[in-house]
Formats: structure tokens, sequence, C-alpha cells
DNA sequence: AGCCAGGGTCTGC
DNA sequence: GCAGACCATGGC
């Protein structure tokens, strides 16, 4: 078990980081956050732009996951040259964008579909709770593909995924045997990269692009999901500005929790 | 009760 | 290529 102190440039607000529907393994416990990722647990603190993290996980691991090649101030800066950027990013402006682990990610975005993020939640715990490793801290692991691909419609029961059950059996098939590779995904195009994660049962395009900006580092994609759609013809009629074009898939998140909690405020 | 939730597949035109 | 039914589950 460490402690490491790591600065993020730009900061991060950790409960809107947590919460914006892009990772579903953190819990908020008194003033800090713990999560699991990659086999490891995290405790979580922000003090200005300091994160302290206490971890049975080392450091590096947990720098990546958190994006600290990222200097927010600039990006945020670059945005909000685009006057129906800002309010977007001004509504929520902590949010970093997470470096989440392949499998992972794709697992649980195969989950996301159709679903709502409160169950999300839940079916990925029981699948961890269920299949992944019991570490020190006392909590579980995600599971590996290869302990995913031995199990069966039957044995995911438990986890009431409904019909994605037999898509989180493909994916894992395919994972486990190297079909569907990180390493190879990696040196592809987004666009090849894309292709060769449809081809996975249950996976389309909105999974495979989450997976692409969640699970793979790829800054430029953006999820289209009914939220986006929507925000994007109402607020963005003509796109996005060719500078926000790299980092769209950051620019997505802002836009995303902004029209998606905004409708709730609204309602209150 | 019916609609919706960070969708995808399959069928029929 | 595109529309529409259907897919499990749970909260409102």
């Amino acid at each position: 078990m460490g402690t490491y102190n790591i600065q993020l440039r730009g900061g991060m607000d950790a409960k809107a980081t947590f919460s914006c529907g892009q990772a579903f393994r953190w819990r908020q416990d008194g003033d800090a956050f713990v999560g699991i990722a990659g086999g490891y647990t995290a405790q979580v603190t922000m003090n200005e732009d300091t994160l302290t993290i206490k971890t049975d996980g080392n450091e590096n691991f947990w720098r990546h996951y958190f994006a600290d090649e990222l200097d927010y101030n600039a990006l945020r800066n670059t945005f909000c040259e685009d006057e129906r950027l800002a309010p977007c990013v001004q509504y929520s402006t902590g949010i970093r964008v997470l470096h989440q682990p392949f499998f992972e990610t794709l697992c649980t975005f195969i989950i996301s579909q159709n679903n709502n993020i409160p169950r999300i939640t839940g079916i990925v715990s029981r699948l961890c709770e269920a299949f992944g490793d019991k570490l020190t801290s006392g909590e579980y692991a995600f599971p590996t593909p290869q302990i995913m691909a031995q199990q069966t419609i039957e044995s995911l029961a438990p986890l009431r995924s409904g019909f994605r059950a037999k898509y989180l059996l493909d994916a894992a098939h395919k994972v486990a045997s190297g079909e569907v590779s990180e390493q190879v995904l990696a040196q592809l195009t987004t666009e090849e990269a894309r292709n060769k994660l449809i081809s996975i049962y249950g996976v389309g395009v909105k999974v495979a692009d989450c997976t692409l900006l969640y699970g793979l580092a790829r800054n430029e994609v953006v999820p289209i999901d009914v939220h986006m759609r929507r925000a994007m013809a109402e607020l963005f009629p003509t796109g996005l500005t060719e500078k926000t074009l790299p980092y769209a898939g950051i620019a997505q998140q802002y836009i995303f929790n902004y029209t998606r909690l905004k409708g709730t405020e609204l309602k209150a």
C-alpha cells in the first residue's frame, strides 16, 4: 500500500468525473472516493491540483488512468473559444476523461446499451464480485477475459444483465483468443480499430466508440447516444470547431454532462 | 401502465 | 441503405 501525490494540470472535480457516465466503479467515502481499476484499488482525494492516491497498485498506472499527460487548463481555454461550448465547459469544469483499461471498458459499455447509469453500476458490481479476484483491500477486480470466456449464459444469470450476457461472452471469447487484441488495436487507425471492435457480437458504433475513447485513449472519438444526438442537433448543428476536433471526445464529455444534468435540473 | 435508459441485431422492403 | 420489431431489467 503506497500513497502518491500526482499533479493534474487543470485539476479534477472527482465527483463530476466519476459520476458523468464514463466510469462505474467509484463510490464516495466521506470526502474521498474509492475505486477499482486494472486490478488495483485506489482511495482518492483532491487538494488544489494535487491528486492524492492511497493504493495497492503502482503510481504509473494511476497517472495514466487520470490522464496526467493532459493540461486541462489549456484544453478548456481552447474549447471556450467556441462560445457554444463554453457554457458546457463552465457547467462542470473539473471533469477529466479517464484512461481506463481496455477489456473492462469494452464490457462495461456492452452492459451500458439500452440501460441507465445506476443499473449499469449494479451489473458491473455483480460481475466483479462473482468472477473477479478478491483484492487485499476487500474489493473485487474486474474479471479477466479468460475467466469470463469460461462462463455460460446460465452462470452469468445472477448478473441480471438480460440480453447483454451473450454479448459479454462473445467479447470475452474474442479477447481471450487474441482475435481482438488491445496491442493490435493500438496499432490500427481509429477507423480500423472501430471496425475490429464491431466484429464482436453486440458491439455497434456507439459501444465501439466508447471503448475507443475511454479504453484506448482515442481522444478524438465522439460516442453518439440519444443525449448526444439531441445535443449536437440543438447546440452544434454545424459541428465542432477545427481546433476542438483532436480532443472532441473530451469536449463531448462536457456536452453530455451539460445536457444530461440540465434536463434534470429544470424538472427539479 | 407505459415510457425510458450512454444500443444492437435481425428482418423485410 | 433504412425503418421497425424485438430484446431483459428496473425506476419512475
